[in-house]
DNA sequence: CGTCTATTTGAATGTACTCAAAAGCGGTGG
DNA sequence: CCACCGCTTTTGAGTACATTCAAATAGACG
């Protein structure tokens, strides 16, 4: 079931035969992680490409006032990484916590440059997921510069639409950059109209 | 002059022997670009990624209500491109303009494409340019949300210390994401501590 | 049940924006 | 060479969006 769950996931942008389909399963590592659990903290090179199966992880940086930022969600069928650090190893800036109890799925950086030799195919399926989170960065910067607060929430709900009732609102907050009292305060303002 | 520099650029990253210099500037067109011209627009496929050797050229995009937003600014010695449009060959959401008077070299998607197959090693110049880029955004998107634009106005200083006196302060306003009057009063607001 | 954290609410404040208008500055044509 | 035009920058006044700090309330979990 969670092998499943990851190759339907690939085979979205690449078609995969029954040999392929071993020969990747063959290099992922199984991973249960509990809630609050650590996996990735800032300054540690990342080793990992990491398929969230169930739960949910983020990723997130501390500022210097020790306030934390959500950079990304990832539950079910998501890939998360910190991308800047898995693509040139050296240490990065993200933090990666599960927010629930988790099943991971593990492909390291040795496995997937094996991958890359064995099966071409695959640097098909990885060069797209960079190539999202580059257009989703960008998008984000653009964002956070020309909407409003109210607005950004209305792109968390369509990016995340499973997440909108099982996440604490603090952890939306920090997504969408505002503080969870102002979040508080826009929500019970959204319920009024509609 | 012009090969020189974008030799010296690259020689930062990876070494050439004279005969891949020759290879390499040989699929290079030099382009002049006049003040004010647009470069790419919007839903435009970028085709070119683009090396400044004089002159400067900004990439920026316009929101709902009119308003640009600055990406990046390039300064002679800097490559420019709508990265997610130049990867995927799909329609961009950034513009180009000119903001002074250029002379840019210019590599194709295919020359970039024929590189990789006969001088390997751009395969590493070019991956570390998009690195670069990823860990750019990453970065921004952290600063928009935990920064003050003063803060902010600082970065923008130390990344393009050659760009303060000479780029129109209404386009400093637009990186760094605040109005052209917020940015005047903050400036003087700042001559007046140190 | 008690404790710890998340959420809500209130009041005061701050940061940045809007709109309007004046002042400065650079290029162009007469 | 200067006058004018258009664009950038500054300044002022009023406002909006979001924060801080404090305290009360509500939920979740052992």
């Amino acid at each position: 079931m969670p092998l499943e769950l990851i190759l339907d996931n690939i085979s979205k942008y690449i078609h995969l035969t029954d040999e392929e389909e071993s020969t990747f399963t063959g290099l992922l590592q199984l991973k249960q992680l509990k809630r609050k659990t650590i996996w990735l903290s800032e300054g540690e090179i990342c080793k990992y490409s990491v398929f969230v199966v169930s739960g949910c992880l983020r990723s997130y940086t501390v500022d210097k006032n020790g306030i934390e930022h959500v950079l990304d969600f990832a539950p079910p069928d998501w890939w998360i990484a910190d991308m800047y650090s898995l693509i040139t190893q050296k240490p990065g800036i993200a933090n990666i916590e599960a927010i629930e109890d988790s099943e991971l799925l593990l492909l390291s950086k040795n496995s997937q440059e094996k991958l890359y030799m064995t099966i071409p195919k695959f640097e098909r399926f990885f060069r797209i997921l960079t190539e999202k989170a580059l257009a989703a960065n960008q998008q984000r910067i653009v964002d956070n510069m020309s909407l409003t607060a109210e607005e950004r929430y209305n792109i968390f709900c369509k990016r995340y639409p499973t997440l909108i009732d099982t996440l604490p609102h603090k952890q939306i907050a920090s997504y969408i950059g505002v503080t969870p009292e102002f979040f508080s305060r826009m929500r019970s303002a959204l319920l009024r109209k509609g």
